[in-house]
RNA sequence: GCCGGGAUGGCGGAAUUGGUAGACGCGCUAGACUUAGGAUCUAGUAUCGAAAGGUGUGCAGGUUCGAGUCCUGUUCCCGGCACCA
């Protein structure tokens, strides 16, 4: 497009209107203690999932959730909020350091020049944001303070009796030794096994795994020394809060199942005098346990296995331990394992089973065995099928189910004392004679694991740890920020020591400590930031006790709105909920949630329906976007295409459609003359008199402002097209109403209803006041009434004819139009009368037959 | 297999929550203005039918004066999880 087709001229406003917002921090927010804050305004904060700053820049998919939160914040700001809306950028991670490697420079260096692109891009679209709130997880005083957040895991434990995280002091004053603090600590070290990259030079979390593989780098299995976080402590918690959130219920699902809760029984089983523990939901089949088997990882293999099958269970042992998990998972279909030799007690039966291993049996759930009931279970009965091992029932079905294989609820047969009892009763049962007879007890599994916090690389925060006579130490709070020494040589150098090892004059301190030379995952930073925005520039805390408790409420969560992609549904919400509890729990933060309402933006795909990509050309960059319609018409456009949560293919025609829609607000404002704007006279400073239009403006102020409330964006939009319309075929367009539809359009396209204002502002002589500034139009439900309204007349509920009436008309009035009606008579014909509903000002139906 | 979400014109999508199905936009058709228009404005546009009228919200039933909306069953699509005992 030209420079003299363009509708309007958002090429010269957008960026003047972009540098007054920056030059006159327009949108900065005064908090506590700050110049200009009133405390006396409601607080609203409004949070994005800040972006990972990569080489390629933004893509569609973040000014969606960007323009939503964007639009929310504006509104919030015009209804007397104290809007909290910051923006920063989640910059350390393995990406930055690959591609790092692969430029030759440093991954500060590259870092940087991303985040400035970040900037840059995100200016250009307008949004309101804070600047002087803006951080970056690996600005030295952001590590300083997740360092801090770290001493604190590490510096705690979890009390069962309270249900919740103490300072480890209270230990040391009940005279705990430091191997038992040590075991019990928040942060602690776990010799485990866990997957490591050799190109990479790092682990990787077990979610991380498949994408690194499908890029090209090996992972294998070791075990490494690592720290873990334990967050299995929190399972409970984590899946009861839940439910004070406002969080989609697919999310909440998400996050329960990966935390699996199951309801069950432990059961000691004796083989040869030794006690063997199974984890069961199905304690009432305990007599249909026809044999047991254990996971080839199972430290009591060896031991229990008899020389003459020693052979077969080692060469078993070795196949599994190159395969990984989702190998296993992949051939489920194929029940593998062999017999060890050795038989189990059976406790309530005191039957002999023989004892198995397979790999269908995994030793990171429950305890690594389980005692396997054919009858009732799937998988052991494709197990015993295979390697015909006795399948006895032991719960009767309800219906006439066959009992091969049957896992629901029945009734307790061939069980001794359980027998006749519903499943429900039998279970309590069953535990109740394990508990009295010591053989078993009640149990709560978990599917949740402790979480994998370290990594061998070099982008990332030190651990603030020191190493002395094997122990591990906390450095003092003083020495933080800790950040990592420059190194000029950070690649991967195949061995699974950490990067930062290199480093020897920064890792061997004088008194001969030596540092932890592990970093934390990029999950760090994303856990806490939504804290730190609310006092970013902090020296003496990680937030101060006012900001804290001024953007905090009364609701669960802290964040009012939390938007964002679905991918963080079980790793970022889920860490940061655990971090967030762990600081409730010590008194740091005064609500137990960090977000309280989590809305999903949907997926843009590309134009032609597949998600875009570089390999499929499919891309759509913003920048070129904003180059050819303007950032209106990005952000009118990608609010516009459809409900926020939905997935949705991009159309550019779509973009000229919402283009076209900005440039008729533009028309209605000035004609064009010599290629100048000037402004129409069409627009009079005089009171509306045509009711229909000021209906309709009305209408619109109080539709947006709803449909804003409920992130409805694309009505809201087309509320406002109606009102133009409305606008553009009007003879007189008073001044007074048109700036009421730059008002609610403000914060959908800020730039574009700022300049008009300004221009006929000035033309007008009113006084220059930002439309961002101004209150929101409150409507006038009387100009909102119709006098007249259409009465649908149906006879047996089909629409048979349509007539204007008065709004209050009554039965008898809408009785006598409906039968005056030829056409509603015409299928009145030859019928009686049965029935008549009414529904004042909108249907009239005539039951007749 | 399990869990979650969805299915409405040629396309993206509306529908006050049981009350006129198809708002708004795209596309398309015709007209106006124009040297010209890929600009703008006006009118039309679910479908069958010349019309009257009929039919239509994935499919099959049901409840109701009335169902896109509620109930039962079913098919397909998308996303996630997947031997968790």
């Amino acid at each position: 497009m030209s420079e003299a087709r363009k509708p309007f001229p958002f090429h010269e406003f957008e960026p003047k209107w972009q540098a007054r917002w920056d030059a006159e921090k327009t949108f900065r927010t005064p908090g506590p203690g700050d110049a200009g804050f009133d405390a006396t305004k409601p607080k609203y904060y409004v949070l994005d999932m800040f972006p990972y700053p990569s080489g390629a820049g933004l893509h569609v998919g973040h000014p969606e959730g960007y323009t939503a939160t964007d639009i929310i914040g504006r509104f919030k700001r015009m209804t007397g909020h104290n809007v909290l809306h910051p923006m920063g950028y989640d910059s350390f991670g393995l990406p930055a350091e690959q591609y790092a490697i692969k430029t030759g420079q440093h991954p500060a260096i590259t870092t940087a020049a991303n985040i400035e692109n970040f900037r840059r891009q995100l200016k250009s679209l307008g949004f309101a944001y804070d600047w002087d709130r803006e951080i970056a997880t690996t600005d030295p005083e952001y590590v300083r303070w997740t360092q801090w957040i770290f001493l604190q895991l590490y510096g705690s434990y979890f009390c069962e009796e309270t249900n919740q995280a103490k300072p480890i002091a209270e230990l040391e004053a009940r005279g705990w030794t430091r191997d038992q603090i040590d075991d019990v600590r928040l942060a602690f070290v776990a010799n485990t096994p866990v997957w490591w990259s050799p190109d990479l030079g790092t682990v990787l979390a077990n979610e991380e795994v498949e994408e690194w593989k499908s890029k090209g780098h090996t992972v294998e299995r070791r075990p490494l020394r690592q720290w873990m976080l334990r967050i299995t402590k929190y399972s409970q918690r984590l899946i009861d809060e839940l439910d004070t959130l406002d969080w989609p219920d697919g999310i909440k699902m998400l996050q329960k199942n990966w935390i699996g809760r199951s309801e069950g029984a432990e059961v000691d089983f004796t083989i040869g005098g030794k006690s063997v523990t199974v984890f069961t939901t199905r304690p009432d089949t305990l007599f249909g346990a026809t044999y047991m088997v254990l996971a080839p990882e199972h430290p009591f293999v060896p031991e229990i296995t008899s020389d003459e099958f020693k052979p077969s269970v080692e060469a078993y042992q070795k196949a599994c331990a190159s395969k990984s998990d989702m190998d296993r998972g992949d051939l489920n279909k194929d029940k593998s394992g062999v017999f060890t030799g050795a038989f189990a007690t059976n406790p309530v039966s005191g039957e002999q089973i023989p004892v198995w291993i397979a790999d269908y049996v995994m030793m990171g759930y429950g305890t690594g065995a389980i005692m396997a009931v054919p009858a009732h279970d799937e998988r052991d009965f494709e197990f015993a099928q295979r390697f015909n091992l006795p399948i006895r029932q032991v719960v009767q079905p309800c219906d006439d189910s066959d009992w091969q294989g049957y896992t629901a609820y029945g009734t307790a047969i061939h069980s001794g004392f359980l027998d006749g009892l519903p499943t429900a009763e039998a279970k309590a049962k069953m535990i109740e004679w394990l508990e009295s007879n010591g053989k078993g007890k009640r149990r709560i599994q978990f599917k949740l694991r402790d979480w994998l916090f370290s990594r061998q690389r070099y982008w990332g925060e030190p651990f603030p740890i020191v190493w002395k006579d094997g122990h591990h130490h906390a450095i003092p709070e003083s020495e933080l920020p800790l950040l990592a020494p420059p190194l000029e040589d950070y690649k991967p150098s195949g061995s699974p020591e950490p990067i930062l090892t290199k480093a020897t004059a920064w890792v061997e301190l004088p008194d001969g400590s030596i540092r932890e030379t592990n970093t934390m995952p990029q999950w760090a930073g994303s856990c806490w930031y939504y804290l730190r925005y609310c006092d970013p520039s902090n020296k003496n805390r990680f937030i101060s006790h006012e900001a804290e408790a001024y953007w905090s409420d009364e609701k669960p969560g802290m964040v009012d709105l939390y938007v964002g992609g679905t991918e963080h549904a079980v790793l970022h919400l889920l860490y940061a909920r655990f971090w967030h509890k762990v600081l409730f729990d010590l008194g740091h933060v005064r609500t137990p949630e960090p977000f309280q309402k989590l809305v999903n933006q949907g997926l843009i795909l590309g134009e032609d329906g597949q998600k875009m990509s570089k390999s499929r050309g499919n891309v759509v960059n913003p920048d070129d976007v904003v180059q050819e319609y303007g950032a209106d018409a990005l952000r009118l456009y990608e609010m516009f295409m459809g409900p926020l949560e939905q997935v949705k293919p991009w159309q550019m025609k779509g973009v000229e459609g919402v283009s076209r829609f900005l440039a008729r607000v533009w028309r209605v404002a000035f004609e064009e003359q010599d290629g100048e704007f000037k402004i129409s006279p069409k627009i009079q400073d005089v009171p509306c008199t045509d009711k229909e239009l000021l209906r309709v403006v009305h209408e619109t102020i109080k539709k947006v402002g709803e449909d804003i409330e409920k992130l409805s964006f694309n009505t809201a939009i087309s509320q406002m097209m109606i009102c133009t319309n409305a606008f553009t075929q009007a003879e007189v367009v008073p001044l007074h109403e048109f700036v009421t539809l730059l008002t609610v359009l403000n914060p959908f396209a800020p730039h574009l209803s700022e300049e008009i204002n300004a221009r006929i502002s000035a033309v007008f002589g009113r006084p220059e006041s930002l439309l961002s500034e101004i209150k929101w139009p409150t409507y006038d439900p009387e100009a909102l009434v119709r006098n007249e309204v259409e009465l649908v007349v149906q006879v047996n509920g089909k629409l048979r004819d349509r007539l204007m009436i008065s709004k209050d008309a009554d039965e008898e009035a809408a009785k006598a139009m409906a039968f005056g009606s030829a056409k509603v008579n015409e299928h009145l014909e030859g019928k009686t009368i049965r029935k008549i509903i009414f529904i004042p000002g909108k249907i009239f139906n005539i039951v007749a037959n």
